[in-house]
DNA sequence: GGGTATGTTGAACGCCGTTCAAAGGAGTGC
DNA sequence: GCACTCCTTTGAACGGCGTTCAACATACCC
């Protein structure tokens, strides 16, 4: 492939997901249009399948981006590595919730994508997470200095599982879930408990 | 409208119901097709316009039936009131969590299903719900004796929504989430982090 | 039995994501 | 600069979707 082709796809591949990220962060995820993309990118719709194996893949690319956003807002949340494990943990819950209630349909969509099997997953969701888990696990760690590595792996996804849980109910506004302006108090409350304040 | 009218379409409703059921059982929501539920049916697909107000209408009446057998599943594993609370509590989200992993599909439509404002959630669904939380806040009670009614309610949807979020995750088995052979061990762990043990 | 109101039907509508034959442009040799 | 080839881009077309509504069938009333 000849280098001016190269360039333009790596261009056209930006512009697209430039112009998916605002639709998502905008109107959700299920309002993304082939042809509205093409039209907003000034590109035939056959375009975005030059760039991308399918709208799915835009997305996924998409969410790369946001979970990358959202791993740096959170470590940003825990600099103060000398406060108590427990306030940290805290800290480290309250950024994720921040993050879900500034960008909801970015967020949502990190979990809405299909993942049709464990092996399609994709590299750099791994690292993101990881990153995402080592913070949450170095609290943990002193908190349950006697746990070893499985244990702390399971506890941290416990926790996050159960955070996730809080702030997923709560900011959709379902009926089911913690109301808005309590979710911050719930969870603080959770993590003490377990914490065994 | 005539009686026979009225007969059948009432018994359109509850076929298409059943073949819904077990689509959604089957294949999960996403695969609902009104011309297979038509044809699956022997009617015509403006039929299912005349007893649904739409697809989504249909795949409620199905998330009717799930909550209710979810509820009467759950309520009869803490038929031992005798129990500790926190052992209550336990039974409860092992319910939870059995009832999804023995209906994913069908569990998963409970949530999946748009409701687009907080208006039109169908009654049945809240008066569920309140069944669900009931059951949930009286071990609940038992745990907090001072707590007043509104900090209880609170409290069971902080409980709810994390082991909802364990389950999701887990069941998904999504790579954030537990394992599936550690869920029930997780859980308990967390109730009894929540209730001071 | 005839006339009217009501219920049912399925072809048609307007979307959608995705494809692929055809048109266009870039690279190459002279 | 030109002609030829090969790769890229294009957008009309395809198949499928939920939903509608004019035409047809049926039930009801007098």
């Amino acid at each position: 492939m000849a280098r001016e082709t190269a360039k333009r796809r790596a261009d056209l591949r930006e512009k697209l997901i430039d112009i998916a990220e605002a639709e998502i962060r905008e109107n959700g995820m299920a309002s993304l249009r082939a042809r509205g993309l093409a039209e907003q990118a000034g590109c035939a719709v056959g375009a975005i399948y030059n760039v991308f194996e399918d709208l799915t893949g835009l997305i996924l690319a998409v969410n790369g981006r946001t979970f990358h956003r959202m791993g740096s807002e959170v470590s940003a949340t825990v600099e103060d590595v000398n406060a108590p494990a427990v306030e940290r943990l805290i800290a480290i819950a309250n950024g994720y919730l921040h993050f879900a209630t500034a960008n909801p349909n970015l967020w949502r969509a990190l979990f809405e994508v299909e993942m049709s099997t464990q092996a399609d997953v994709p590299d750099w969701y791994i690292e993101e997470l990881g990153r995402l888990f080592t913070i949450i696990s170095l609290p943990l760690a002193e908190l349950y200095p006697d746990a070893d590595l499985s244990d702390l792996d399971l506890r941290t996804r416990t926790l996050f599982s159960s955070v996730h849980g809080i702030v997923l109910l709560g900011t959709e506004q379902r009926i089911s879930g913690v109301p808005l302006e309590r979710i911050e108090q719930q969870i603080a409350f959770l993590l003490r408990s377990i914490a065994g304040e």
